[in-house]
DNA sequence: CATGATGTGTACTGTATACTACACACTACA
DNA sequence: TGTAGTGTGTAGTATACAGTACACATCATG
């Protein structure tokens, strides 16, 4: 599914329990113009920058990381650690690119568990 | 070290052995313009495209994710790689952002070994 | 039935990105 | 001494990014 879509979709869900949830209301809240985000959930505008679709994930209750996805962009935290280590990281992340995600999931927890 | 210095630290030395590596000569290997590509190593310009990047790593032998970390870039592979399981691969990255280099290693290594 | 809120269309803006084009002064060397 | 090559300065360009501003028709309701 597409960003736009998607937003639209799930506004409108949120909206249905909640008048709040309008495009002109979360427009205001997440600080841009009604008719620009009327437009970018119509697909009449590329997603938002960064910081606008983090602003949307956190009001319509949805993971950042999940929803930059969507819009097309890896949020700068990631970028910044990626690059502060460039060569090891770009190993790892095509070494898991097609692992199943419990195999990815087990190095997380071991890591985390201190197995090391 | 920035980006253009690092540039010219590397063309200079190929450049001591091979008169190839004048800033005429890989501009051209590039497909850029001689006072562009310059401009970049004194860092009049900001870094190029990624594009231009990888044929610059290319040239002078050097690794592209280095040189795209270098650039403030991450490779559009591995943002592919991100954007596919984001959650998953967010998760991971912000798990291992401050662990030693070996222990990454270990894990990298681990997986391509088959011992999954 | 007036009033407030809603969604959207049109037009425009400022800034960044990623360069090109060309002229110029200098150097090497045949 | 001229000619080929070198590095660089100035000026300009096309495209994308990230929006704003405002008017308009529609809808709901008190």
């Amino acid at each position: 599914m597409e960003f736009g879509e998607y937003l639209r979709k799930r506004r409108e869900e949120l909206k249905r329990e909640d008048p709040q949830f309008s495009v002109r209301r979360v427009a205001g809240r997440i600080g841009v113009e009604p008719s620009y985000l009327s437009k970018i959930e119509r697909s009449l505008q590329p997603p938002p920058s960064e910081q606008t679709t983090r602003a949307l994930a956190e009001v319509l209750d949805e993971d950042a990381d999940f929803l930059l996805a969507l819009a097309g962009k890896v949020s700068s935290d990631l970028a910044e650690i990626i690059r502060s280590r460039p060569r090891l990281f770009a190993d790892l992340l095509r070494q898991l690119k097609d692992m199943p995600d419990h195999a990815v999931l087990r190095v997380v927890r071991e890591v985390r568990d201190g197995e090391w």
